[in-house]
DNA sequence: CTGAAAGCGCTTACAG
DNA sequence: CTGAAAGCGCTTACAG
């Protein structure tokens, strides 16, 4: 029941390793007659090469690595589907592990990625980034990085994102041309970049449309949750009842939010509008259906494994490699939580 | 910027190699100066062990490879975060492969895992399987295998399942007991066995209530989809205007239903009364929320994982091993889309 | 306590 | 066209 090797084929045919290696792989200087033998043998012995052993040989796997915050969240597992369907067209297999929004468990995950000689890596980054050494020694070590989604401005290396700030700043926009005047911001935790720049994106709208900023009516998320969602809309609604607009930080606390305001008979979208960023499924289900911001995960998934892959073959080539960083359109979708 | 090898530790400490080995893994019969040095050296110079290498000279991965018809299903996505979680506390990676439901597909994922010489390998099947030989051929090499969710009854191998029969059953009967006469059921694609097992548990409980079979009720899916949920809702309401109930494969396709509901002014529960299969989180935000089974997914990730390990570790000690089912306990969440 | 040697299963530059 | 040899980076049985 051991596997069979190429020296078991050359055994039995009574040619060498070499030749039975060559004759597999299709080098041309290897007869016809021989060649066949070998095929056919192989087959009918049902050789399968032991990947391990090319993977030393050649000093490449065939694999990358992915790390996500978490993998039960419909953007995410989208994005991975992306990954694991590029990469499979192209022979890799994927490693996927998830940092549960942990520093710590990010850096010992990308030791094991490491330590497994994986080709490249693909990440999201947790919430709680400070430091980016452990990331850094990725680039020092010459493996293909590419951040994706979750980033951070100070790492150079490729990037596959959206424009947070642009997208945030036309979702507001979109509640103000629809006559909203007090809008309140669920907004996500303090430090990802993407949570300051739809932020940053929501202040602007504002801005630009001479309404007051108002801190007040800023929440701040910690767990990004429908609960958060959910509370928030209570307590902001408690103490501001002409509040007419929320823009969450994401679906799942926009839907908090909506089933706040079902209970209590506060009319979505005729009292409070309620726009959401991602574009879960469930968002076109719940009532009323919700009005968010497309965040592309498929796509975004399949882009950061063609970038990495760029980066893979320039080093083959021993090319030099300029980071590239690509931003990934997104759209309203225009539901029934906002009035147009 | 080439990694380090004991080679390099071992030429600057100007001891063997072998002696390195050993020290790095604690072997006592190294004298504490040496290790220190080396430990010492180690650390200095960022070594870290080549797996690839380790796995060739060992055997063993520390890999396991799972297939599952799609990633992007609340459910499969549980699976998987339940399966990293316990590989990770065990040191084990994971390496993910979607089949979309082709079997073709899955052949080919086996043999690239076969190829990759994971430790073992976990599957949930594509609804078209006819053959099992591909899985067989995993047995038949010794690499542990566990089925789960979506098995076939005929391979001899481990599995983790949920009593499909039973949970449907006990769907339909909660309907019954509701007040529910004429009960329709979405069911599942024809092959698989779950689907089977659920229509099977459908029938017991209109048998043991004496509620006539009636073939009209039955709509098959095969995609399993929200639009066909929506699609029968309408096909069956048209043609059966006194029907009171729907037990459908899964919230997915429930929810398509109460959409078509909720969009003809049908009441649900008082009118028609719906109950899905999963618990999707999307469940419980709907409206009306949706009375469901709840199928343990992070679960049943984790106890498929743990029963690969026991094969893994019975194998390694040479001890025969005798393939286990687990049956997961499932239970019905009471919301509002049923009277009861 | 230390190390030479063999070997895991391949690939490939080189010689003939 | 074929094959001996070296080597990828480790581990481990064995000798001293």
């Amino acid at each position: 029941m051991k596997p069979i090797t190429l020296k078991d084929l050359a055994l039995k045919l009574n040619i060498s390793v070499t030749t039975v290696s060559k004759a597999l792989k299709g080098y041309s200087d290897v007869s016809k007659s021989t060649r066949d033998a070998v095929f056919a043998l192989a087959e009918e012995m049902n050789y399968t090469p032991n990947s391990v052993a090319v993977n030393l040989r050649t000093r490449q796997t065939n694999t990358i690595g992915v790390i996500i915050p978490t993998i039960v969240h419909q953007f995410f597992s989208k994005v991975i589907d992306g990954i694991i369907e590029e990469a499979e067209k192209k022979g890799y297999l994927v490693i996927t592990l998830q940092s549960n929004e942990s520093v710590k468990l990010e850096k010992k995950q990308i030791d094991l990625l490491l330590n497994k000689r994986v080709d490249g890596i693909l990440i999201s980054l947790a919430n709680d980034q400070k430091e980016i050494k452990h990331l850094q020694k990725v680039i020092n070590k010459k493996t293909p990085l590419v951040l994706f989604d979750k980033i951070s401005k100070s790492l150079v290396c490729s990037k596959v994102v959206i424009n947070d700030r642009e997208a945030a700043y036309n979702a507001v926009t979109h509640l103000i041309q629809s006559g909203c005047k007090k809008i309140a911001h669920f907004r996500g935790p303090l430090n990802p970049q993407n949570s300051i720049d739809r932020y940053l994106g929501y202040r602007k709208a504002l801005e630009d449309n001479n309404i007051k900023f108002d801190k007040s009516l800023i929440y701040t998320c910690e767990d990004v949750s429908f609960e958060e969602g959910y509370k928030f809309a209570e307590d902001i609604y408690e103490k501001n009842k002409d509040i007419d607009a929320v823009f969450a930080i994401t679906d799942l606390v926009a839907v908090g939010a909506i089933a706040y305001f079902n209970e209590n008979n506060i009319a979505v979208p005729n009292q409070i509008s309620v726009i959401g960023f991602s574009n879960w499924f469930m968002s076109s289900v719940i009532s009323p259906s919700l009005t968010t911001v497309d965040q592309p995960g498929y796509k975004m998934g399949k882009k950061a494994l063609k970038l990495l892959f760029k980066e893979m073959n320039a080093q083959k080539k021993g090319k030099e490699f300029i980071p590239e960083t690509i931003v990934l359109p997104t759209k309203i979708i225009k539901r029934n939580s906002t009035l147009i």
